[in-house]
DNA sequence: TTTCAAAAGTTAATCGATAAACAAATGGAC
DNA sequence: GTCCATTTGTTTATCGATTAACTTTTGAAA
């Protein structure tokens, strides 16, 4: 591998100098240097330099590396691969790399604070008290898809209250006036976290009033206490609402889980079909939403531009420039499942 | 952050036997000695003195991180979750990091060699062409779940064979004599390597001649052409199968979305129910395989464990000692899909 | 008591880059 | 032609650890 001595060697110049040119401090005003810079790039190329950052890393007190601060729990998903994507992406451009930690309950900090990182990522999966763990790095920090657990933390999000108006909007050009919001049971309440979830609930809201039907919105939320989710969870509550007067024509689930089950199971169940005489939207679009029949019409965040988003606010802030947020779309993908309201209703 | 030098001082000794202290160099033969080791344990520990790696890396050639190769393919999933657990927890134990690196196909060497990791994994969604970056980078490498390209590379796979056996056995205790294998269709099989479904359907012919029902086998893949894959894909050929005498009482489909489609959507339109007339299994545990209706029996590759396994193969390779390799099983989760076969077949 | 091999410790040099301090070259203004 | 601010280049020192070469200690054997 060659170094920066090679390099000098070849050319007759100082490794300083080499370094200088590489790392673009020379402006090239004088004829001589601008051709001295050329021929030290023409070498180095020739020679396949590449930096050390071992070394570079050593002097200048960086590492260029991110921390990505995973979960240790077996059953969560480590991280969205999408955002993975977006987060390896950008990152590369900017040259940092990227490290996955798991964080232990036990030492928290241990292997944390050997990897020296420039800063860190964390996932939205990550719960508050493991958010400790990054106040005491005290280092640059981008959380996604979740609420900045304080000032200095930055945090990259969706317009949740949007994606929520996306759903009800699409529902409402197509004529429905009664939504069901079909929230958690109260025994999966406990594992997610809340916000998304209130959020979308207050764009479907605030789309149904606008629309002149705020009184229209179902809020469908099973007591099961401890009890697993299954699909019959939901079925005393579906089956008395539908046997009422205000049955909602269309029901927004706040995953894929639940918005198959509605859609497959309980809508038969109920002597329903899916879309005819019910619409189903899915607030998370997952792989088998697209191959459930009927295909399921989701909501899906930009779970690879919230990954590029986060990572370009973290080399932000890691070099001193805050770059100026963007917010990131939800897009509404129309598949089989949602319909006009059947004649009657 | 503490260093050497600030132990060193305050123990009035020089900084490399502070090094070799830490790093167990000192056997502790003589009292003085032992006690100076002692002390110099206990200052570290006060000053919460951690290895510099970017120093020791860059005296002992070494980098402590290994690559971890991802396709940039947008659609594809980055890595398995499960897998990427595994890795990280046994990378950890050993005190490497795990970077991830995105495989450019235009320049493929490039972000690479400046990493100067100490060795590499590569995921089985990789293809022969990228293949070709490991082995130009001349490191310690394995491949998870695939067959090692060439001899030099480490390979982690599960006994595909067994896990084939392990469904068929099932369906062949409850007693199923005529069984169908669900390949992928003609314009599926591209994307995928076709390794792991071969020796699948060699392990269910392997089981199947055992128990004395060797013709019972029947192969099950649709030439779609270039057409997108959907539930009507293997409509017709289902349907002719079932009309004539020999039909298959259970389906084995070689991924989740297969066995969902065989067994929700083609057994009501044959007229079949799941699981009383017909049963399915899925060569692949997915999360929907879990909620969907019915449930699905699988046979779940163990993730996390040939992800632990390739880690520490890896370990030993890089540090020489070459462990004795172990072969992850893969385990069948009996859900609500497979049953005996009905009276009359 | 002397001798000696093993163990422990020290000093000096090194990995590859960059920062700081200083010296030299340059082209335009006077 | 001289002066000067600017740009470039050089020398020296440094980041924090480890290796190499060498010296000192040590406990036991002779």
């Amino acid at each position: 591998m060659a170094t920066l001595q090679d390099i000098a060697d070849r050319c007759g110049v100082s490794t300083v100098t080499v370094s200088n040119v590489l790392n673009g401090k020379i402006k090239g005003s004088w004829p001589s240097s601008a051709a001295r810079a050329q021929r030290v790039r023409e070498v180095a190329n020739e020679l396949g330099y590449r930096v050390d950052w071992r070394a570079k890393a050593l002097k200048t007190k960086r590492t260029y590396m991110v921390g990505l601060l995973t979960t240790d729990k077996p059953e969560t998903q480590v991280i969205e691969g999408r955002v993975l994507a977006g987060l390896i992406e950008a990152f590369g451009e900017a040259s940092y790399q990227l490290v996955f930690v798991r964080v232990y309950k036990d030492a928290p900090t241990a292997d944390f604070a050997d990897a020296r990182f420039d800063g860190i990522v964390i996932d939205y999966h990550l719960e508050a008290e493991e958010l400790e763990v990054i106040r005491r790095a005290q280092l640059p920090a981008v959380v996604i898809n979740a609420p900045a657990p304080s000032d200095d933390v930055l945090s990259v999000m969706p317009d949740h209250l949007e994606a929520g108006a996306l759903a009800a909007r699409h529902l409402l050009e197509l004529g429905h006036r009664r939504i069901g919001f079909v929230d958690s049971s109260e025994s999966e309440q406990k594992h997610w976290p809340r916000h998304m979830i209130e959020q979308w609930r207050a764009g479907v809201r605030r789309e149904m009033r606008n629309a002149g039907c705020g009184d229209g919105l179902i809020e469908i939320e099973p007591r099961n206490g401890d009890a697993p989710e299954t699909a019959d969870t939901y079925r005393p509550l579906l089956t008395s609402l539908y046997a009422g007067p205000d049955r909602p024509t269309a029901l927004i689930a706040n995953n894929g889980t639940r918005a198959a089950r509605v859609a497959l199971r309980l809508s038969e169940s109920l002597g329903l079909r899916c879309p005819d005489d019910l619409s189903v939207v899915s607030m998370v679009d997952e792989p088998a939403m697209d191959w459930l029949s009927p295909r399921i019409t989701s909501v899906a965040l930009p779970f690879r531009d919230l990954g590029r988003e986060a990572a370009r606010q973290l080399v932000g802030r890691i070099e001193d420039a805050d770059p100026e947020p963007r917010r990131p779309r939800a897009e509404l993908i129309v598949r089989d499942s949602t319909a006009p309201p059947p004649p009657g209703a």
